[in-house]
RNA sequence: GCUCCCGUAGUGUAGUCCGGCCAAUCAUGAAGCCCUCUCGAGGCUUCGACUCGGGUUCAAAUCCCGACGGGAGCACCA
């Protein structure tokens, strides 16, 4: 039968099956699975390597989300289990740029405060027989996990461990002479599952908050799924590269009969043209290559921020990319259209002229312009120009050279002008001109500021801008037909930020 | 090499769990048009995708198998 057939015939045994409740376009996130509504406890977990950055703010951003909509408990977790890798002014930055971006934290943990928490279940898991010091060298012990054999400390008894385990926290051993390694299952035929280590010992680099004071540091997966259990979490959400992160954990819970909390791992996401690297970034700015953390040509949220990105453009962006785990690519040209929806019901227009020619204008002895400052709030008020005889404006060069090629041309809210043989003539004020296909520039007047716009690819460009209120200083404007910019200083000379 | 994950337009996304109203959603982008005033603003129109091959079924983007493609992990980093 062929399907408009099985239609008809269903039509007469019972009409209502063929009606099927529309399914609505799901907005904003999926649900969380098996959340409670203010029963959730989530968290966001930097190392403090620098500030945040783009790539951060994705799953900062889907966790207060979460949080927010199930009533639930945002912990910012920092991870300092590595002194090589921490800059002190991140324990500072991250939060700054957690509260910009419009995140909600409750709670703030430090897991270099919490070293004698993750010893105590060091020592129950070594009395539950599940872990062992090893002395081999890396390579050895290395070697062996891949050919699925243990090292020959896999097998000593709890006392010894124990003993042994003292003796690390003693200072007994060495920085690389011995490790806390987990048992987990040496033959797994995923590798990367099979033991794992939970503390090396570190007395090279001092910690840059508890200086020397310890010198069994946990690694990342000991303190991750301690915390994540001794915090209460109810839901994680992590990048796909921590997938077998979260298998190794998951022994740790079994071992310690602690319930886990609910994963999601999501894609990758690749950003184009981005500089994101928090190292290299350090480098640069160290060297004198970038102005520092929030030089626009850098991928940080704070030269975001100082681009004039609205934080709720970027939440925007990503409740929409949403949380599979396929990979993702970031698009710039996506979280633009969030950003420029925002901005543009707000942002003040104004003329800025780059790569600037002088214009002199004959046949009016003089001119006015009034030029909304919003064209959809004439509340705003409008701007006003007046030029008196000899009148000389600035244009855009290219602008220019187009409009000798057509040979008129209109000036946007002052009047139209004709070119003959070189010079260019006032030809009135008539708005049917555009009717003929007459294009629209912009100008500004003789007497403007100069300014310079700074482009996120650390080009500037100059240029001549009409006179802006100081109150447009830290706000985001609409320079038109160029773009929009945040004003970072309106005199004596503009000084702006391009945003997109 | 071993293990795991993922494949819907240029990009992101809805739909996939529970096969049918999906000749596949929304946004972005591109192209074109409109606008008495931003061809870098706004409005409208158009373009464009279920990775491939088998199987199951009356019916497959959706279920199964295989191939191919992409990504990640196998650290005394996080």
């Amino acid at each position: 039968m062929t399907p408009e057939a099985q239609h008809i015939e269903l039509e007469g045994i019972d009409s209502s099956l063929l009606v099927r409740e529309k399914s609505e376009r799901r907005v904003g996130l999926p649900p969380l699975p098996n959340a409670v509504q203010g029963n959730v406890v989530m968290r966001f977990a930097p190392g403090p390597s620098g500030p945040l950055h783009l790539g951060h703010t994705r799953v900062a951003i889907l966790n207060d989300d979460y949080c927010r909509t199930y009533d639930g408990k945002f912990i910012n977790r920092i991870e300092d289990t590595n002194p090589d890798k921490i800059d002190p002014d991140a324990y500072d930055m991250i939060p700054e740029d957690l509260e910009w971006l419009g995140v909600k934290v409750h709670q703030t943990v430090v897991q270099s405060d919490r070293f004698e928490l993750y010893y105590d279940v060091a020592r129950r898991i070594i009395e539950l027989g599940k872990a062992y010091i090893c002395t081999c060298s890396v390579e050895e012990w290395r070697g062996l996990k891949e050919k699925c054999l243990p090292c020959p400390h896999h097998e000593e008894d709890v006392a010894t461990t124990m003993e042994k385990f003292e003796k690390m926290l003693a200072g007994h051993y060495e920085e690389g002479k011995a490790i806390l390694v987990v048992k987990t299952d040496l033959k797994h035929p995923n590798p990367a599952i099979r033991d794992f280590v939970g503390f090396r010992i570190v007395t090279s680099t001092p910690h840059p908050l508890k200086g020397s004071k310890y010198c069994v540091y946990p690694m990342m997966n000991f303190s991750v799924a301690t915390d994540d259990h001794l915090l209460g979490l109810t839901h994680v959400l992590r990048g796909k590269d921590h997938l077998n992160n979260t298998l190794r954990q998951a022994y740790m819970f079994n071992y310690l009969g602690w319930e886990k909390p609910h994963y999601t791992h999501y894609g990758l996401v690749s950003v184009p043209d981005a500089i994101l690297k928090t190292s290299t970034v350090g480098i640069g700015i160290r060297s004198g290559e970038y102005s520092g953390w929030d030089d626009v040509r850098l991928g940080t949220v704070r030269a975001l921020a100082k681009r004039g990105f609205q934080a709720e453009a970027i939440r925007a962006y990503w409740v929409d990319c949403g949380i599979k785990e396929t990979d993702v690519e970031f698009s710039w040209d996506n979280i633009y259209a969030y950003n420029k929806a925002i901005v543009d019901k707000v942002a003040n227009r104004y003329f800025f002229v780059w790569d600037p020619v002088p214009l002199q204008i004959c046949g009016a002895q003089e001119l006015s312009a009034k030029v909304p400052v919003h064209p959809d709030h004439p509340e705003l008020g409008m701007r006003e120009f007046h030029m008196t005889s000899p009148i000389i404006i600035n244009v855009v060069e290219k602008d220019l050279q187009n409009a000798m090629e057509a040979g008129r041309v209109r000036l946007k809210d002052l009047g139209n002008v004709e070119f003959r043989s070189g010079k260019a003539t006032y030809l009135g004020n008539d708005l049917s001109i555009l009717k003929e296909g007459v294009r629209i520039i912009h100008w500004v007047p003789d007497n403007c500021y100069p300014a310079s716009v700074h482009m996120p690819t650390g080009e500037v460009k100059d240029g001549f801008v009409e006179v802006l209120p100081k109150t447009e200083e830290g706000k985001v404007v609409q320079f038109e037909r160029f773009g929009f910019v945040k004003v970072e200083k309106v005199a004596p000379k503009l000084v702006a930020y391009f945003t997109h």
